[in-house]
DNA sequence: AACGATAATATGCATGTACATAACGAGACT
DNA sequence: AGTCTCGTTATGTACATGCATATTATCGTT
């Protein structure tokens, strides 16, 4: 019988737990990758591939011939999903609903023309909505979008399609920021979101851009009771 | 002169420009790796390598014989840092302090047991401390720990160092899970954190296991204003 | 002692070849 | 028609080799 087979995986996987099993301590330098490729009998390029898939993960920080290190901070990364709401509800068994609140051009807040680096006070196309699961309200939308940047989204009949759904379709960004903040539901909002005012929103503020030209900016509100959960 | 050489990140940027500009549309088949590597002048694990990040980052779905297709929705996946309190205050440039507000050994809620995959009520160590910025609160902190998978933590002076970073440094996990969510402040918590009862606090919720043995539950409240922020 | 050129070294990347594996699809058989 | 098998095909992985590049250590000169 030929001897199991070392794949970059099972590399992956003793190297892991040499440093769960502090067999390698935090801030030590661990052989290089000639010598653990002797070790495990396998080709330099497969004990490679395992260890940058460790340091993407943040477990190992390397550098060039000063060799690999177990990261000294376990640099704790998360990788949170961002679906589209419409997906996010129906995971969840829910039915998806929308319902346009507001559409209007106007001059944008103090807040959302920094957050998009707009210095002029150009008008902007602000659009509120609410998303709602099963009936329920759901999430709060409101949105400012640069039309300069969007045009065609001016003849989009927004009361049937959610800006959402049409802007992750049809126009690509190439920068992002996502901010995620509590705050306590105003009186306009709590009505919208069927909650007290007063009570705990979980806000998912949205900032995009498509080289330096910004597209939009959009704050989701979720009543209480929201999560974002995520494995570590 | 010779050409200019054909790295992994030409091709991840070209094929990217493609995507974006929509030159290959959402859900469109593109050429396999072997025309692409004929294409762009290269060998095929180059292509092969631009193409797993791509896929990795949510942009590209890729099956075995399907061939590698645009993805239907741009997946959003956003890598959160979430760094040990002590590193996150000093990086914005704050003087770090932590005081134990409590220490004891108790029957955890029902919450925490949950969370934790305890069935039996079996008492925990039970700690609530502050961590602070400049003086300043930064964050509660109310965290549970199982003493049977960490009795080590039972001899930690921990009016000297936090739970949060011995913990860290001295008990490696395998599973962890992390909730993020709002609430309003109770009377209790807002005291601590020197804020109004009714406030909007954002929460953290941490869960953690080694193998199967959960090790601590932690959630950490932040005043209002905190943000977390990332790039997409 | 301070500084600068140079050699040594570990990771990073590209290539060609080979084989493994998953999945689609055509054709055979019931 | 249904379904089962098997060949085809595209991705996934492994390996040996070679060169590129960043960084450190060393040795020399001033």
């Amino acid at each position: 019988m030929p001897p199991a087979p070392v794949g970059w995986q099972s590399v992956h996987a003793e190297v892991l737990r040499r440093i769960r099993s502090r067999e390698w301590l935090p801030g030590a330098l661990i052989p290089n990758e000639t010598d653990l490729a002797a070790e495990f009998g396998c080709a330099r390029a497969t004990v490679s591939r395992a260890l940058r898939e460790l340091a993407d993960a943040g477990l190992l920080t390397r550098r060039r011939k000063a060799g690999t290190h177990v990261a000294l901070n376990p640099v704790r990364k998360a990788t949170l999903q961002i679906p589209v709401i419409h997906e996010e509800i129906e995971a969840r068994g829910g039915t998806y609903g929308y319902a346009l609140i507001g559409r209007e051009t106007a001059q944008p807040p103090l807040q959302v023309r920094s957050a998009l680096g707009l210095a002029a006070a150009d008008p902007l196309l602000h659009l509120r909505a609410l998303h709602l699961s099963d009936g329920a309200p759901y999430a709060y939308e409101d949105r400012w979008v640069n039309p300069q940047a969007v045009p065609a989204l001016l003849d989009v009949d927004l009361e049937r399609v959610s800006a959402n759904a049409w802007l992750v379709r049809n126009v690509p960004y190439t920068r992002g920021q996502l901010i995620l903040s509590a705050a306590t539901a105003d009186a306009d909002t709590a009505e919208i979101l069927r909650c007290a005012p007063g009570d705990a929103l979980f806000l998912a503020e949205r900032t995009t851009w498509t080289g330096d030209r910004p597209i939009t900016w959009v704050r989701q509100s979720y009543p209480p009771g929201h999560r974002l959960a995520t494995e570590l």
